[in-house]
DNA sequence: GTCTATATAATGATAGAC
DNA sequence: GTCTATCATTATATAGAC
């Protein structure tokens, strides 16, 4: 299974045989027919660990509490870093989302996406009954203009840092610092100490 | 080509034979191999066409005049649209974006991407000058946020229209509407009429 | 330009010995 | 559990007639 997430997270499942697979494990191809009874079998197997994993390391986030100001922008910094940290698991799970069907994708959003993304829009509306996040805005939208950004940052990067002007291609920590400025803007200013 | 373009649109190279592309278009496999020396000479082809679409649809944005409150909303609504316009075009060029390794990545950036997105942060760098657009904020970062923004609502609906309390996901408008507002934070408030 | 027919290799999957 | 050997199918690509 550690071959077939390899292979399966750098090329699309018709691209990965499973010859290739046996090969990178080391073990023969009626082998890994007598421990999964299908390619596809195997796939799914794979899929389905790489999702619990994400799920679980996701999971950790919506734990923590304090104000929203350092939460949003801790949920942001986290999701791309355990990206960074499991790049096989994330390619393999974002594959899915990108290139799933109607029947499929309906599956990996109840299944799997659903909770943690509930959780998190109860956290913002809490958030927003507290004064601390702007009452104007859709929590949704601020959760999906994350997620887009990490995304996308974790799979452009290939093709961002040969364009021009673009200064945080190759440098995550500066991307952070962007992220947050842009976040701050959905704050309610804090109070200052007054006069 | 336009038999291919649909198959490798809708599937991963590996996944689209030179048989399915024949029957889709109405002739023999042997007539493909006529005109094209192999079946990566004809993705290639296919993928060429559809980048000089996209990229000639993407300059018609540039060439628009105003101040940047109404070009920066013009770009991002425009940008979407083409994608929705031409959803096989653009699905071949986000696959290529998303899966190709550093010496593709290299050539989509330098070969194609790279004039439009130099002028457009032309373009914002100038509004920065005129006081239009907040002199912190990095044009660049603000190029990448719709693109992530449009492209992640493009490849995803299928995921997120499943899951709860997100409006947008079968609503364009609305959509467009929450990127406006969202857009906005980043503009110089304009001027009142004074007391 | 288009076809039928074919060459050659690789694919997913199975049979059966050890 | 693991292997070698093999099946049936499909893949890319070619040959040569019309």
């Amino acid at each position: 299974m550690h071959a077939a997430r390899k292979l399966f997270s750098n090329s699309p499942y018709s691209a990965v045989s499973m010859s290739a697979i046996a090969e990178e494990a080391g073990v023969s191809k009626a082998n890994l027919y007598h421990h999964f009874p299908s390619k596809d079998a195997l796939f799914m197997a794979v899929l389905r660990c790489a999702c619990s994993d994400s799920a679980a390391l996701l999971s950790q986030v919506s734990g923590e509490s304090g104000d929203v100001r350092r939460s949003l922008k801790s949920l942001a910094l986290r999701q791309l870093h355990n990206m960074q940290a499991d790049p096989e698991g994330a390619r393999l799970v974002l594959r899915e989302i990108f290139d799933s069907g109607p029947e499929r994708g309906k599956l990996l959003a109840e299944q799997i996406l659903r909770d943690n993304f509930s959780a998190k829009v109860r956290m913002l509306r809490s958030a927003q009954n507290r004064g601390e996040l702007k009452a104007d805005v859709d929590p949704a939208f601020v959760l999906f203009m994350i997620s887009a950004a990490n995304i996308m940052y974790f799979q452009s990067r290939e093709v961002m840092k040969h364009l021009p002007d673009v200064t945080f291609a190759e440098d995550a920590d500066r991307f952070g610092d962007l992220m947050a400025d842009f976040l701050a803007c959905w704050l309610v200013p804090e109070r200052g100490p007054g006069p």
